[in-house]
DNA sequence: TAGGCGAGGTCAGCGCCTGACATCGAACCC
DNA sequence: GGGTTCGATGTCAGGCGCTGACCTCGCCTA
């Protein structure tokens, strides 16, 4: 058999990426996009909630590898040890896809109603890491702020790995930070 | 003369946050809010860039205040207490006002397209901070680090603040959280 | 082979938001 | 006073995002 044949959701979203990245995200409409993807506009959301949820495809993925890592953290590491556990696959989860996420991060950077949406996707995942801190006995505030912290690093970092010029791995960069938060936080 | 007659933009303003408690943000229609104000759609929009918009008229207020702190913090304070001295103004901003507070976050803490216009505003405000402490000659990722701590300690405090039943000031919560994440993090 | 089911198409319509142009009253200038 | 400018608002037309309702078609399976 020969290449793989996208399914209509790929191709939406592959579609979507590269429209987005041609001609910036307000100057696409889902009709192109359906249009390229050869499918209609109707079809888009069914697969999408809306226009912008397109690019945020992997977000539940990378939410579950996170809270698995919390969660199987030693029962002998503080909360903060815990959260932070959270950073450890995300090298595994991105080094490879590294020009994907340039071409997705150049898209986000320019547009406010992205940026929002981005935003409630850590949101999103502070509060996943919060709750599995509480499974550990974490109390409040101490959990939500072990996840806010986790995850503020997460995006400080994920920033400066997808800046052009930046080559070290993205392991590499989450310890740096995590690192730089303990000495600045006192 | 009588009671201050509010203007075209307070009124809007006024209105839309009335309806928005009374019917919910997604059942109320800009030409709605438009009406109840005496005025039309189209001035709505000259107004405010969007629906959502209109709860957030505040914010830039919030942020000259948090970076005035920031600068006037003593030349001798560390990144960290220059970044915290954003939160000590806070009472006097909010404390007269937490019944609005309260009406307005019943508002969007029920909908993820307002929770993601709060989410950007905060990080807004990070920025701020983050480029007020580059003055201050703090340097990266140090910055943003401490900014992005005092920016999550600020948000979680005020959540807890609006939370119902909730009686103690804002500037005793802020405290309160600022020494539980000290002991939070390392 | 009939029926279920999942992916997709078609159509109609609401509501958000914008550009272009018109109106009107207050302030300002001569 | 009369003209002028200017800011706030109204009117109109229209694009686009998004949704509900209903239909088609191919595949799988009892």
């Amino acid at each position: 058999m020969g290449r793989w044949e996208p399914n209509g959701r790929g191709r939406l979203a592959q579609a979507a990426l590269d429209l987005y990245v041609e001609r910036g995200f307000d100057q696409t409409t889902v009709a192109e996009i359906a249009e390229r993807a050869g499918l209609t506009e109707r079809t888009f959301f069914r697969h999408f909630a809306d226009k912008r949820e397109v690019l945020f495809d992997g977000s539940s993925l990378l939410q579950q590898s996170m809270v698995d890592a919390v969660a199987a953290a030693p029962a002998s590491a503080s909360p903060m040890e815990a959260a932070a556990a959270a950073l450890e696959p995300m090298g595994e989860l991105f080094d490879q896809r590294r020009d994907f996420a340039r071409r997705r991060h150049s898209v986000i950077s320019v547009n406010p109603e992205l940026k929002e949406r981005e935003l409630i996707k850590l949101a999103t995942l502070t509060e996943a890491i919060a709750a599995t801190l509480h499974e550990r006995g974490v109390a409040e505030p101490a959990a939500s702020l072990a996840a806010q912290a986790t995850i503020g690093v997460f995006h400080v970092t994920f920033q400066r790995w997808v800046a052009p010029g930046e080559t070290r791995e993205l392991g590499e960069l989450m310890r740096e930070s995590l690192a730089e938060l303990k000495a600045v936080v006192r």
